[in-house]
DNA sequence: TTACTAATTTTGGCATACCTAAAAAATATT
DNA sequence: AATATTTTTTAGGTATGCCAAAATTAGTAA
């Protein structure tokens, strides 16, 4: 199994993983990987054999360890490499994506900490995603989705978990930036539409976006 | 056939040409890139096919313009990635080239150019060769090989066509670093190592050595 | 020119990463 | 529980990138 292919199984599974609590499904690997179902129960057994997950069959697939830990280096070269664009090579939040994602893959770690301590070693990237540290190590947060957020209460903006570039455009349009400081003023029963107000302007939001959308603990 | 193979391919072949002026014979590119001359052959017929090279069967192999404007696009990745690592993060010249071998097929043209940018978009990478420009416009220089220098002149070492950390770690431990200058002092009939003059010390080089270092014009 | 040597190509084969279609298993619905 | 739906697996097949060994071609020296 090319290197590359281990890598970009073992990333998706984490992604989809809980920090490695839940058990993941081929039919999302088959999706985000863009490969038939059968070529993802092939491919799993072959990770199993690795030793890099453990692949129930018709159950479900989590991390080993040794998995684990390979996953987390990914991660946080991809994070790494996102921030890397935005803070020091000028690029935007919505473009570096799909760069990181080749990025990802070059194995230097030299490399890899040399852009963390020009960067300051950021605990998170870009899109408020946490980046692992070199041990991997990853920053534990109880962060909420927008979609479940109160009215009346106010948040922080502090992260996103779709990063395409259509819907980060769309975000940032809205003033709606990692950082930002919202107040949920009222939430429609009809489609849980959600009305805030957001740099003392006041936005509606579909639920749709709102579950894209990370808040941080309420500001008391 | 996989876009990093086909790199791979032009990227040795264009090496491998002094400017598309020689054809290119498939036992080195089967030593380079290490793989049997079987596989360069049924590699070849591909390329030729995708016109890339103009492939004639146990002749030799040359590019095509399609072939060697890709070929220079991959020069300039890898010559600009070797440059940002050695003046902006701190690599040493010897350590540089492998990561750039897989920085250089990452696709992504405001990327690169932004590293130019940065560094002043120059003209010879950390090992004194030429980077192409945007366009594919390479610098001519007529340099020569410290193996050709005559007694008695003064050169200034220009660059190095061995790339590996041995070879780069023991020039510089002798000194012998691009920017340099060199007064041949005598060249040993028997065996034509060369005694020469640098930065006040006599140095005792081998032909093996003078093969690989690249001198710039005498200075009058 | 011939006979040898080296380089190249052809042949046949193997492993991998993918696929579709059908079967089987798990899950959801009535 | 029985049936329908969804998910997963199996079976069989294709294309690619590689190889070793045999056959061919080119180069060289006698």
């Amino acid at each position: 199994m090319r290197q590359e292919t281990i890598e970009n199984y073992l990333k998706t599974i984490y992604n989809f993983s809980y920090n490695n609590t839940a058990v993941v499904n081929n039919q999302r690997l088959s999706d985000k990987l863009n490969v038939s179902p059968a070529t993802i129960t092939e491919g799993l057994k072959k990770l199993h054999e690795l030793n890099y997950v453990i692949y129930e069959k018709s159950y479900g697939t989590r991390l080993t360890t040794t998995g684990e830990k390979l996953a987390l280096s990914i991660v946080r070269r991809h994070r790494i490499w996102e921030t890397y664009l935005v803070k020091e090579l000028e690029f935007g939040w919505d473009e570096v994506h799909e760069i990181a994602e080749e990025l990802e893959h070059i194995k230097n770690d030299k490399l890899i900490n040399k852009l963390a301590t020009i960067l300051g070693n950021p605990i998170y990237d870009p899109h408020g995603d946490p980046i692992p540290d070199e041990k991997g190590k990853i920053q534990k947060s109880n962060f909420i989705k927008l979609s479940e957020a109160k009215p009346k209460n106010k948040y922080l903006i502090m992260g996103v978990t779709d990063h395409t570039p259509l819907f980060l455009k769309y975000l940032e349009k809205q003033q709606l930036i990692i950082g930002a400081q919202i107040i949920i003023k009222e939430i429609e029963d009809f489609d849980n539409s959600i009305t805030l107000i957001c740099q003392k302007k006041e936005i509606i939001i579909s639920v749709k976006v709102a579950e894209s959308v990370i808040l941080g603990e309420e500001i008391i």
